[in-house]
DNA sequence: GTTAGAGTGGAGTATCCGTTCCGCTTAGGT
DNA sequence: ACCTAAGCGGAACGGATACTCCACTCTAAC
């Protein structure tokens, strides 16, 4: 269920190694801290994570410093996640690999929904190194024919962006994303009906990621 | 901006008729209300709204009873609203009835960007009073040839719930939402590639649709 | 085995915010 | 003009919760 692998050598707050008790303590926090805002959503309270984890709150402050820390934790790991997809299926080279690519996302976005109001916003580092990555996955699909050249990088952050809505509502909606990804896939193959608004411009969604909160 | 109009008759909590200057303090909480959680998210506080009003604290609560009455308050103008956007559109008969429906949905979520969060879920009585209305749309549109046989209306469900994502990240997103709808919509047409995943069960809407807070 | 200092727990503190209460004000009927 | 009940404001209250502090414990280097 939790979807470990790509977690950072655990480290205190200033960077020196953590001592072994220290770094299971962490680790069950942050596994804690994820169930918990799944269940509960962004405001569970801290001393519910703390006591999930087995350990005091003291211990909690003095691995993370505060609760946004840790949310901040939570969703550049997330990112890191992502960008690890992205980087895999681009090496594959398919046309298929951006589609693949929004199915992992709708995947992983499933299993962290509880912090999915932090994910795209305020973590300007994460986004723009996954940006191009997704533009590559576009360019490749695009060349392939598997995606028609009207669609443009910032479709598909908002087509990322639209299944926080799907997903914090349910549990049982990981399906109904891949549903509605379906949908959204049709609309963006060669020889549909063309678009007829248009593309969001890189301004806005710059402005959408800057925000914070 | 502060799309009224369809608000109901100014009565206090036992259902007697409102005192003209309270009638209008309740009018102006209102507003406020909205504006304050479009700009501060769900946890703009009661003492902000009512200084936004211009009254005291007393008021408000004389008014509404509590902060959670005001927000499904909200949620069931906002509700009623589309209700009769849809009973509109359906008088009128065009095939072109549910795009158009979506799109005054998009545009009516945008104003209320602050209170999606509440939108979807623990309303049961207004949600019922939609879901048919918006089936009915859907069978004209396919009746006509404007969208696919294999549409269901749950994936309009989730197509509506998937627009929050992109309205609570930032206000440049009204035009996002259309474009959104674009491909979805182009997905949806006669023609557009098959659908992979199984549509969301009527039980896992309704699950989705009594969930609170 | 000793020991330094990293790590721990949880009572205590500060703050924020929803809600109540009550003495004063005012609309609107007669 | 008068009266009364509805309405008003905002200080005060209470509960929740993020965060601090420090006496005690335990790892790991020697």
């Amino acid at each position: 269920m939790a979807t470990l692998g790509s977690v950072a050598a655990p480290t205190a707050l200033d960077g020196t190694r953590l001592r072994r008790d220290a770094a299971d303590n962490q680790r069950r926090l942050l596994e804690a801290a994820v169930a918990e805002f799944n269940e509960q959503g962004m405001d569970a309270c801290v001393e519910q994570i703390a006591q999930r984890a087995g350990v005091g709150i003291g211990t909690f402050y003095r691995r993370f410093g505060t609760k946004d820390a840790l949310v901040d934790r939570l969703v550049e790991d997330l990112l890191t996640e992502l960008t690890g997809s992205a980087q895999r299926l681009i090496a594959a080279g398919e046309g298929a690999g951006l589609e693949l690519f929004l199915r992992e996302v709708a995947t992983a976005l499933a299993h962290h929904r509880g912090i999915l109001a932090r994910l795209w916003c305020g973590h300007q580092e994460h986004s723009s190194r996954l940006r191009p990555l997704v533009a590559e996955l576009l360019a490749t699909a695009q060349s392939q024919g598997a995606i028609r050249a009207e669609v443009t990088g910032n479709d598909v952050s908002v087509l990322m962006w639209s299944l926080r809505g799907i997903l914090e509502l349910t549990d049982a909606s990981a399906l109904a994303c891949q549903r509605h990804l379906d949908i959204a896939l049709a609309g963006m193959r060669p020889g549909a009906e063309p678009l007829t608004h248009p593309a969001m411009s890189d301004r806005a969604r710059l402005k959408a990621e800057q925000r914070r909160r």
